[in-house]
DNA sequence: AAGACGTGGTT
DNA sequence: TAACCAAGTCT
């Protein structure tokens, strides 16, 4: 078959390692990355590399990651923190509930498993923030078990290897790339294999043009034979996301801003930032904010200078926020439409956790106070 | 099942 | 620039 279709058989002896993941552990040993939760092997700093890497990148990562082993160096620590401690430690890094799901996967091992993190992937998944991927790579590297592990990295080197012309992100497509790994998943050797495929797709199959000179598996590739490799994996496209205008207000009083707390879950979830909302239409900046305040707070304000225009892309949705000084006129603020509410003096305010814009007009609030009164 | 869910880098 | 994407999960 190899002598006719120039490329080697795809199918290894039942129970075996394939030749291909033969050469691809050779190559891995030689040119793996050196990371800072590789090498170890214990199941808790393999968990917290796992949960950051979930859609973000490697060189993102360490840092956080670095600065988290140092903070919580072990379930129990973790398990013990308070969630805004957690938070914090997680912002900037996104998609937060990874964090408040993180912390109670903990608190529930600690409480229910008596601190053992489980080693089976149909147990693993019934942490929260735990889905397939990574509990297949959890299994497969701290614990040695024989799970193929399916990420963006491996479905796409994987629909190249094999041709696989389907969707690559729809169940069936995934369900064949899934079947082609496990077809190849060397016994005993499935961590290695799974973070093998992980630094192949890396650093040489990568999304675009590939490197497919320097691919130890080149032999193997179907999609190279056919010279379709970078039309794989098959995408499908996406909506152009919405674009939308928020306000925010930055109430003074007595040298301290009011501060309120996102619900805990949905957008940006148990993260603090500058009370506000959506532009509806036919409104104006002023009329907006006017109004979010009212049904947030209760209150009513007398809004100021505007402070800034801040613009930032979401993943679904591109949003520009206009902030303004505001300052009470009637009532009290109570957080009606928020979990909790906070009057913060500026050098308190680096110790809530906030998303990229609030963070941006705390760090400009600093930096305008610091101009106007430099002796602090 | 399709859309929500962050941020930063690349093209 | 706008679009795409990077070690996915949850609803």
């Amino acid at each position: 078959m190899s002598a006719i279709t120039g490329t080697k058989s795809s199918k290894p002896a039942a129970g075996s390692s394939s030749e291909l993941a033969e050469r691809l552990l050779i190559w891995y040993r030689n040119y793996r990355r050196v990371l800072p939760w590789r090498g170890t092997n214990d199941p808790y700093a393999v968990w917290v590399s796992e949960i950051m890497l979930q859609q973000t990148r490697v060189e993102t990562v360490i840092p956080y990651y670095r600065r988290w082993m140092e903070q919580f160096p072990t379930l129990q620590h973790l398990a013990q923190a308070e969630e805004q401690q957690v938070l914090k430690a997680w912002e900037g890094l996104g998609y937060y509930s990874r964090a408040r799901s993180l912390h109670r996967a903990a608190r529930l091992v600690v409480e229910k498993y008596q601190g053992q993190i489980p080693a089976s992937t149909k147990e693993l998944m019934r942490l929260p923030g735990v889905g397939r991927y990574t509990a297949a790579a959890v299994a497969s590297i701290a614990f040695g078990q024989d799970e193929p592990a399916l990420d963006g990295n491996l479905r796409r080197v994987a629909a190249r290897l094999f041709n696989v012309s389907l969707p690559a992100r729809s169940p069936e497509g995934e369900a064949q790339i899934l079947a082609h790994l496990r077809a190849h998943l060397p016994p005993g050797q499935a961590g290695n294999f799974n973070q093998a495929l992980m630094d192949l797709g890396a650093m040489i199959c990568t999304p675009r043009k590939p490197a497919c000179g320097d691919c130890p598996l080149a032999e193997w590739c179907q999609s190279r034979r056919l010279g379709v490799q970078e039309e794989r994996p098959v995408l499908t496209r996406r909506a152009a996301p919405p674009l939308i205008t928020v306000t925010a207000a930055v109430i003074w009083r007595d040298g301290k801003v009011l501060l309120t707390r996102r619900p805990a879950n949905g957008l940006l979830g148990g993260l603090w930032e500058f009370p506000g909302g959506k532009q509806e239409d036919g409104e104006t900046l002023v009329e907006c904010l006017r109004r979010e305040i009212r049904e947030e707070l209760g209150v009513e304000i007398e809004i100021g200078e505007p402070l800034g225009v801040y613009r930032h892309a979401y993943t679904h949705f591109k949003v520009t926020l206009h902030a303004f000084i505001s300052r009470l006129r009637h009532g009290e603020p109570q957080p009606h439409q928020a979990d909790d509410m906070a009057w913060a003096a500026l050098e308190e305010l680096s110790r809530f956790p906030m998303g990229k814009i609030d963070r941006q007009i705390a760090a400009d609030l600093l930096k305008i106070s610091r101009s106007l009164f430099p002796a602090g």
